[in-house]
Formats: structure tokens, sequence, C-alpha cells
DNA sequence: CTGAAAGCGCTTACAG
DNA sequence: CTGAAAGCGCTTACAG
């Protein structure tokens, strides 16, 4: 590398300030030391900066965390990404992002890479039935969960979740209380921990409720806004569309608002909505959406603070299951069913 | 840490295939050697994994790239980052992604925490006089901008960019042609070159059209939802609302579109929309989104291309600058204004 | 508080 | 093609 400049090393420092390069390390790391000013000098002087790699190799740590999402884009992620990060700042550690496109092959990819240069590493495993943790654990290197986890595997890991079936249980029930009967459920894909506890959740309160959920009621897509577009699509397109409908997940909620936009079916008058996740948007909107909320950023925060302790061997070796609760946020665009779309569906349903 | 597992090392591996640690090494970066498949065997049955420190150390490379963008939600960046990673996977490196959230303090903290951890940087930098590249340069880190840079830098990088004022141009000439005179802008800060660039290439090309853009018709916002949405608002707030809008990066346009259906002004009829930057929604709005496309992808993967011959020393000193085409792919969002609209517009001009 | 010394686990000329 | 040896730049017991 021509450009490259030949950084100076701890010896260096250490000639100029006439001390040995123990002292500079140790000064380094916060102990006392008689020549501190002067050794600060020097590495303002020389532009030193201690190889990380050196660091590394000799000290068995790294410094680093990695954060493995199944989508980058997504601004639930976005937030934990926040939360870790500050609260790994405080110990100093550095966290690296990685991106997975909730494809198991790139998440082993990641993790390959990622071993060995993290001093831990904290993953939403792209599915339930994911192998990489087992690959982590054999590698010696501390795991956490976040918003999903993997099951059937002889190991458990630290894990945060919400309590996904009950925030979808109070979204059914304030739509029930409004009188609504005819609920449908825009779904995320039943492989993933939200997708399958969130529609677990939709079922068990539909049914305790004694309301009946016909097939065409449930509709299914990828967690992102093409996804929720294309299944609401489907929802509305039948003879006898719901007066009421549950998306199981932030960007599947603009999709299908989209969806209703164009087929121009007035929110909450001809449909209420209710989405999972808050975002910025939730209350631009004209009805503002009702939504199911959780702690986001606080997950990652909860997240780093179990994984750093684990790294710290400050924690019993049983690991933790985190659940956080969920709350119901009732905007405008949830409120009782029109007359007339509720005779509607009565009547196409008893056509 | 209880739980670690000491690794085996490359001794260990040559001792039981009875070879030297050399000789593993070389096998390991695809030598010839006469005991590869013994070596592959013990590596196997020891679970064996170079130490990422150890390389680093001894061979002076990482074998990483930190790729540090001010918002990684932005599905731009999303793009980037995949194509820099597609671009990077072929030479083995692998991607760190960092946020800086648009401000240049986390941006030098990252960058300082990711100094030494790899062997380049390819930086979005938040603003135009962001001083962060020059310790970059510094430190002797190969570092290539993308889709932004800085200025009054003594130094150059190389950079990759879309030739953002002959997009905003075109966009201008589009409505212009259509027959609108009364155009507005959405505009993200002029302190970063997308910013910038595209400002002034709105600017310059209504004056060449002959058009006056009042104050009014400017109206500016951070480069998120939130940003666009206020904007769009003090934009159609006006007595005499504009007949087409240009808005000037991706999620300010979804923040835009937001405010126009809250307002229920109707696209194209009561206003034209010209957004920056194709997206998934683009074509499933009703109507479709006009907008000025870019190359995405392609950007991730000349950024990592000339990062990687930079870090190889494959290319000469001068640093390269290299521009890309825009295109303006016509939807539905735009049209000739109605004759009312127009009619409006031109009635209240001259009350 | 300080320094000399060992060693973390690799890679890489060097000599054969 | 192979091995012995040196050394990358730190940190950390050890002894003082």
């Amino acid at each position: 590398m021509s450009t490259a400049r030949r950084g100076s090393t701890i010896s260096d420092v250490a000639d100029r300030a006439g001390v040995s390069a123990s002292t500079v390390s140790r000064h380094l790391h916060g102990d006392a030391v008689r020549q501190g000013e002067a050794i600060d000098s020097v590495i303002k002087i020389l532009g030193f900066r201690p190889s990380r790699a050196a660091q590394s190799l000799r000290s068995g740590r790294t410094g680093s965390i990695a954060l493995v999402v199944p989508d980058i884009t997504n601004p639930f992620f976005a937030a934990v990404v926040r939360g870790a990060e500050s609260a790994s700042a405080a110990e100093g550690f550095t966290v690296f992002l990685s991106n997975t496109e909730e494809s198991p092959e790139r998440e082993a990819q990641v993790i390959d890479n990622v071993l060995g240069r993290v001093d831990g590493i904290i993953l939403a495993p792209a599915s339930e039935d994911d192998q990489n943790p087992a690959t982590v654990h054999r590698a010696g290197v501390p795991l956490v969960f976040i918003d999903c986890e993997t099951t059937g595997s002889p190991v458990t890991f630290d894990t945060i979740l919400v309590d996904n079936r009950r925030g979808a249980r109070e979204a059914v029930e304030h739509l029930a209380a409004l009188g609504h009967r005819d609920i449908a459920i825009v779904s995320g894909p039943l492989g993933s921990t939200p997708g399958r506890e969130r529609y677990e959740g939709f079922m068990a309160a539909m049914d305790d409720a004694g309301l009946p959920v016909p097939d065409g009621y449930v509709a299914f897509g990828g967690f992102k806004e093409r996804g929720g577009h294309q299944a609401m699509l489907r929802l509305l397109g039948q003879t006898r569309p719901p007066t009421a409908v549950f998306v199981g997940n932030n960007l599947m909620t603009i999709g299908a608002l989209h969806a209703i936009h164009e087929l121009a079916v007035p929110i909450p008058d001809a449909l209420s909505v209710v989405g999972f996740d808050d975002h910025v948007f939730a209350d631009l909107l004209h009805p503002g959406l009702t939504v199911v909320e959780r702690p986001m950023e606080e997950q990652g925060v909860i997240a780093m603070r179990l994984l750093l302790n684990r790294i710290a061997g400050r924690v019993d070796a049983q690991p933790r299951r985190i659940v956080l609760d969920t709350t119901l946020r009732v905007r405008g665009s949830t409120a009782p069913p029109s007359p007339t779309a509720a005779m509607n569906a009565r009547a196409t349903r008893h056509a």
C-alpha cells in the first residue's frame, strides 16, 4: 500500500517518553503512572494508535460485538441497534452490524466471518429451526437471541423477546369490544418466532371470543411491505371482506395500508386496522394508526447487557429468558363497524 | 469465560497431521500441499478456526471493510450494502456496517473504533465540511466516498456519486414539458452533497426554463419521512399551492405522499409528484410514482472495487471520481396540470 | 509504580 | 513441496 504510513508502536512511544512499553500499556488502560502526561504528549505527536490485532491476540478480547439481524431497513432493528450501541458504549465495546436478508445461508456466512473477531453475538435468527447458533456455541462465543429464537436446540441461550401472543390477543379483544366479528389477520411467516406467536395469539383470542376465522381471513406474506400489500389485496378481494384486520408486523402494515388506499377502502368506516409496532408515521396518518406497541431500544439495551454479563462471566450458567410486555395504543384507525359495513358483511355471508 | 472452549491452534493441527504449522498455513491459503486431505480431516475433527487476531497481526491485513452510512434504514443504503458485500465476497472480505444517524460526532466515534480493525472504509459522510476523512487518511487507511463527499479537504479520495444536478434537471424539464409552471421543491439539507446538488440542479433548470421559484416553493427538511412530511404540509398550506413538486430523497417522498393524502389532494389532478430514487413501492401506488432513478447496488459494487484496488495497491495514486447517470422513470403521478388546478394557481397569483 | 521477559497464534522469507 | 525460525505489537504475571 503506497499511501499507508507505517504506524508507530507502543515501543516507539515508550522510547520517546523514556519509559517501558509496560508502563505505556498500563497508562493506556487507566492505571496510575508517573509519566502520564509525557506519554500522552508523545502519543499525540506520533499519532499512536494501539494495534487492535495485537491487543486481541494477547488479551483474548476484541472489544467488539456483532449484531446480526434479518433486515437492517426495518425500523425495529434500527431501534435495537441504537439501544445496543448505547449499552455497549459504556463498557467500551463497538457494535458491528450484519444483515442476513432473512436467509439462513447468509446468516451462516456472516457468523463464520464474525467468529473470532468479536467477543459475542446478538442474533435475531431468520427461522426457528436455524442451526447456526450451535456453530456459535461450539466456538465458545456467547450468544444472545433477540426478537426471535430457535427451537429444538440442545443448548439454550439468553433470550430477549416480547409477549407476542398477548400483544395479538390485545388487538383482537380491542376489536371485539368495538363490536367487530369479521376480523382478519395479515400474518408473517410461521417459521419465525414473531410470525408464529402473533398468529397463535390471534387465533387463540378469536377462539376465546367465540369468533370464527374462515380460511379467507388468514393471509400470509413475507415480513416486508410487499408481503403486507399482497396479503391485504387478497383479504380485500374477497366477496365478504372483513370489517377489521390485525397486521402482524410494521413493514407489512405499511404495505397493507397502501393496498387499502389503492382500493379506496375508508378507514375506519369500512375497515378497522391494528398494526404491530409503533412507528414514526403511526400518528401522522389520518386517521392515526392503532398499534400494538413494544419496547424497542430497550430490547437492544437488555440484549447487550445480557451479553456483556455473559462475556464478563458476571452471570450464573443458567441462561435467562426475558419477555417484555406489549401495550395497545389506540388511535383513530379502529372504530365500531359501521352499520353498512357490518350489514354488507352479514348480508354477503348469508347470501 | 466459563463456557468458552479453548480453541485449537494451527500447531495442534500440524502435530496431529504430522506436518509443520507452515504447511498447514499454506494449505489454508490454497497452496498445493501433499497432506492436504489429512490436514482437512484434522481441522474438521478439532473444529479448528484460525485466529483472526493472529492472522491480522502477522499479515497486516484484517480482511474486513467498514461501511459507514448516515442511515441504515434508508433502502438506498441497504442496496449499497448489498452491492458492496457481493463485490467483496469474491475477494474474501467481510463488510461491517456502522450507522452514524447523520451525526458527525457519532461518525467520529465510529471511525475511531473502526480504524485498525479494517483494511479500508467506505464512507457516506454526514456533511460536506466533515473533518473525519482527514483522520482516516492520517491513519493510512484507504477511504472511498459514496453518495456524499467532503469539500475543502487538502486530500482527495476515490469517490462514487450520481449526477444529482442532472437528475433534478430531468425532473424539472419533464414537469415543464407537461405544461407546469408552478413547480416546487422539497429539498434535503444543503450541507450534504445530495441535498445541495439536487437543489442546485432544480434551481438551475427552473431558471433555464424561465420559471420563477418563489420562496414559498422551496421547502427544506431532514432526509427522512418526517422531514418530507412537514415540508410538504408547508407547501400545500400556502394560498397558492404549486401544481407540481420535486422531492429530493426517497424517504422524504414517502413523508410527502402521506401529507398529500392527509390533505386529500388528488395526484396527479391537483398535484404532480416526482421523487428521487425508485423504491419497492413506486409502482404499487395508485397512481405509480414518477421518479429520478439511479444505480444503487452498482454504486456499492463500484465503491468496493475502488477500495479493494486501493488496498491491493492495484491503482495509481490519483484518486478517481466516478459520477453515474440518473434516469427519469415516468409513471402516473405526473400529468399536465388540470385546467382547474392551473386556473386556481393563476387566479390566486393575480389576486 | 516500574521494567524485563515471555508469549498470544499466526505468516513468511529463508534455506533446502 | 517442506520445516525451523523469526517476528507482527501488544499485555501481563513476575520480581523488585
